[in-house]
DNA sequence: AAACCAGGCAACCGCGTACCA
DNA sequence: TTGGTACGCGGTTGCCTGGTT
C-alpha cells in the first residue's frame, strides 16, 4: 500500500489518487506536448502535479491521448475483438493494436461487460477447437512447403531476414496486415449482426477460404496464414 | 420521490520485463 | 552478473449513472 488517505484523494505521502480534475489533465497534456511521452516519474518533479508516474501514464494512455477514438464500440470493432480474443485470449494490448484509437483498458472493459458472462455455446467451442486444430495442421504444412521452396532460392541469412520482417509487420499491424485485400477480405464478410454466434461464424468461415487454395485475400496471405506468422 | 440494483468505466494494484549503471 | 528503476500489462476495485420497482 502506498499510504493512508489524508483528505479526499490525497495520501499521506503527498500523492493524489482518484478521479482526475480538468486542471490536472491540462497540466499533463502540456507536459506531454513539451517533453513527449515517457519518463512518467519526472512529471511530478517538472510540473508539480501530485500524481505518480503510473497514474500519469495511465491517464494519458487511456484518456488524454489525442488519437483516441471516442464513442461506442461499433459492431465491426466488436467482431474484431471477438475474433482476436479467440486467437489471442486476454492479450488486450495486442488486440488494441488492431483497433486504432481504442485502448487495451477500453477493450478489456468492453469484453468483461459484454461477453465475459455469456459462456460460449457448444457449437462455438467445437468450431474453436476445429479452427485451432486446422491452424496447427496448416502451419506444419506451410513450414514444410516453405522450407522446400526457399532452400533453392535464398540463403539462410535472407530467409531469416524475411521471417523477421514478416514478424515485425504482423506485430506492428496485426489486423490491418491480416485484412490486406480490403473490405472484401476476411473482415468484409462480417455482417452487422453482433451476436456471438455470427461473430464466431465469420472467423470459422476462414476455413473455407483455404479449401480452394486461393482465398478471398487473393494473392495475399489469408487470416490464418498471417496469424501463424506471429508464432 | 426515494430506494435499490446492475452496468459501464476510470483508476488502482501487483507482477513481469526491459533497460541501464 | 546483479541490483535498481521505469514501464507495460492484465486483473481487480469502486464510483457513477441510468433504469426499475
Amino acid at each position: 500500500m502506498e499510504g493512508q488517505l489524508m483528505s479526499w484523494g490525497t495520501l499521506e505521502n503527498g500523492w493524489r489518487k482518484g478521479p482526475w480534475t480538468a486542471q490536472e489533465d491540462e497540466i499533463l497534456i502540456e507536459h506531454v506536448n513539451q517533453h513527449g511521452e515517457g519518463r512518467w516519474n519526472c512529471v511530478s518533479k517538472l510540473t508539480g502535479l501530485r500524481r505518480n508516474g503510473k497514474s500519469c501514464r495511465l491517464r494519458w494512455v487511456n484518456y488524454l491521448r489525442p488519437d483516441l477514438k471516442r464513442g461506442k464500440i461499433t459492431p465491426h470493432e466488436e467482431n474484431i475483438i471477438l475474433e482476436l480474443h479467440a486467437l489471442w485470449g486476454n492479450r488486450w494490448s495486442t488486440i488494441a493494436r488492431s483497433l486504432p484509437g481504442r485502448t487495451d483498458n477500453e477493450i478489456k472493459n468492453y469484453w468483461r461487460t459484454h461477453f465475459k458472462k455469456s459462456k460460449p455455446s457448444k457449437n462455438i467451442e467445437k468450431a474453436r477447437a476445429r479452427f485451432l486444430r486446422q491452424q496447427q495442421e496448416q502451419q506444419e504444412r506451410e513450414e514444410e512447403q516453405q522450407q522446400a521452396d526457399m532452400r533453392g532460392i535464398m540463403t539462410q541469412v535472407e530467409e531469416a531476414a524475411l521471417a523477421q520482417d514478416m514478424q515485425e509487420m504482423a506485430y506492428m499491424y496485426p489486423l490491418n496486415y491480416m485484412l490486406q485485400g480490403g473490405e472484401g477480405g476476411g473482415g468484409g464478410s462480417i455482417s452487422d449482426g453482433s451476436s456471438e454466434e455470427e461473430a464466431w461464424g465469420s472467423l470459422w468461415n476462414l476455413d473455407d477460404i483455404h479449401d480452394d487454395g486461393e482465398g478471398v485475400c487473393r494473392g495475399d496471405l489469408t487470416m490464418q496464414d498471417q496469424v501463424l506468422t506471429f508464432y
